[in-house]
DNA sequence: TGACAATATTTGCCTAGGCAATATAATTAC
DNA sequence: GTAATTATATTGCCTAGGCAAATATTGTCA
């Protein structure tokens, strides 16, 4: 145990003001982000959270369901059918491996990979607008604190 | 314009480590405080999403559909449908006013009112989990950037 | 080799939020 | 007082994630 276990909340603390909890806070910056990313993705015809595969694919970091599922943090089931939506709207061609019969390869289309060119820019304009007014300091601290907090909450489920 | 413009995110910058952009980050922790919030509420067959009206109901900052909507940040769709969920496990109850027949007044049950008062304790915990070998500053830091974080997110909205 | 375990993908069922349209009621402006 | 505006609640249609079950394939091990 490196340091003493800090209590935040108690019982009672809960309960207060939903500014002053870390949970409601994470939950309403996250939607808030996305939902601002998706206004400015509009032109594009994406949507926020359909960005996050076709990262992964222009990456390289993975190129198969499964490995999307996992590079992005969401569920296999999820992500077949987000990839299904990507395929509709043709940023996405899947073709079942020769190698293993089970795995399914994804890549990206020609109109994929100009996207996956254009749309970083917009989606830093964003970020940087939702950081205005931090330093160089705080947008280190946001990243690390947040680091920290998603390692913790995926501490608990390894543990159960 | 009180402080200069900070770039963070270039075009290049954004699609690096997934767990160096703060957007990824605040994604995954609210999804990841989501589910293990779930996992504890599961015996209070509740889940984590539905605590928010509940408290707003239990801290009287809201009794009808519209209020609830405003106070936890979430559409009026889907706050009538969060209602008719809560309605049906018993915790809720819902009648037209008589002052201004458009609202309909939302109330804890008996039920709702026994939960309302379980529930935090749980949640208390589950987030000081998620908040370990954080210190009071970092505790207060968290907070503080996320608070503005939103704010410069819920700004974009109004100007636009 | 044959049983068993692990992995990959898909599907069904659930909760859940956003946006737009609708109906109704209340408020404001002229 | 009527018309225009605003507010409330609901509904339909969309995207989206989690969990569990089903299927197919591959790897392991005795």
């Amino acid at each position: 145990m490196v340091s003493k276990n800090i209590k935040f909340y108690g019982s009672e603390t809960v309960s207060r003001e939903k500014n002053e909890s870390v949970g409601y806070l994470v939950t309403l910056a996250s939607r808030r982000l996305l939902r601002n990313i998706e206004t400015e993705l509009k032109p594009f015809n994406l949507t926020a959270n359909q960005w996050a595969p076709l990262l992964a694919l222009a990456n390289k970091q993975s190129n198969t369901v499964a490995g999307c599922a996992r590079e992005t943090g969401i569920d296999n089931g999820a992500m077949t059918r987000m990839l299904d939506r990507l395929e509709v709207k043709g940023f996405v061609s899947r073709k079942r491996s020769n190698n293993d019969r089970r795995v399914v390869n994804v890549a990206l289309t020609s109109q994929g990979q100009k996207i996956a060119k254009d749309i970083p820019p917009v989606i830093g304009e964003v970020l940087n607008q939702q950081l205005r007014g931090f330093s160089k300091q705080e947008f280190k601290l946001i990243k690390n604190l947040l680091q920290r907090f998603l390692a913790n909450g995926e501490m608990l489920v390894e543990q159960s």
